[in-house]
DNA sequence: TGCCAGGCCGGGT
DNA sequence: ACCCGGCATGGC
């Protein structure tokens, strides 16, 4: 049995803090969140700086902004149309059920707060996790493309396993911390990103390597 | 140039 | 319960 504390401390150790999520406010991680969904973060940097340029970065503006509007500004990140239909769609919840407030939103518990968000069209466990972990500091783990491809080449899970089995692994074999859950994940995309591209069969650069 | 990027949904089996 | 096509831009 694998330790997965124990490749948390090795990542950590040689790759150090990862400052995550690279966005600056609440609300910006959620709207970063929805946006990145199989997308490039480079991409999607460039569709919050749109939204910023235009002062559009906040619960109100999303809000009122007319559908094509918001459609051209993100467009960068792509799958524009879909992905503005999922901001409205999150920002209505927003508005609705928080009066448009990350923070009061934040009061709530993480688990009726899960429910809430998967129950929006067009969030999903990992957007929703993403939320939850970065936006509003709940300790839940985020399972992404890369954990999966990490952990499954490692052969501590089959690829074709739930998004639920990767995640219970970690709930269930690691102390609920918050700051070592964001620093985890994001240790994983980094990992994943330098080391470990589709294409090879195992990650013989990356730094888990020694744990197989 | 084709492949890939921090998913998710809807329709078909 | 799975499987697959669609969604779209930008970087290498």
């Amino acid at each position: 049995m694998v330790k997965l504390i124990e490749i948390y401390q090795k990542l950590f150790n040689v790759f150090g803090h990862q400052n995550w999520w690279p966005g600056e406010t609440p609300l910006e991680i959620a709207v970063g969140a929805i946006l990145t969904q199989n997308t490039n973060w480079s991409n999607v940097e460039k569709a919050i700086q749109n939204l910023k340029n235009k002062k559009a970065l906040s619960a109100k503006a999303l809000h009122e902004m007319p559908f094509k509007k918001l459609a051209n500004l993100i467009k960068p990140a792509g799958y524009f149309n879909i992905k503005t239909k999922r901001l409205k769609s999150f920002i209505a919840f927003l508005m609705n059920d928080f009066h448009g407030s990350m923070k009061k939103m934040k009061i709530y518990d993480m688990y009726l707060l899960r429910e809430k968000l998967l129950n929006i069209h067009g969030i999903g466990p990992e957007t929703a996790d993403s939320i939850l972990l970065y936006a509003l500091e709940k300790p839940i783990f985020v399972v992404d493309a890369y954990t999966k491809r990490i952990l499954s080449r490692h052969g501590i899970l089959r690829h074709d396993n739930s998004y639920d089995d990767f995640q219970k692994l970690f709930h269930s074999s690691l102390k609920r911390d918050l700051k070592m859950f964001n620093e985890y994940h994001a240790l994983f995309v980094k990992v994943g990103k330098t080391y470990c591209k589709p294409k090879e069969p195992l990650c013989s650069q990356c730094a888990l390597y020694e744990y197989l």
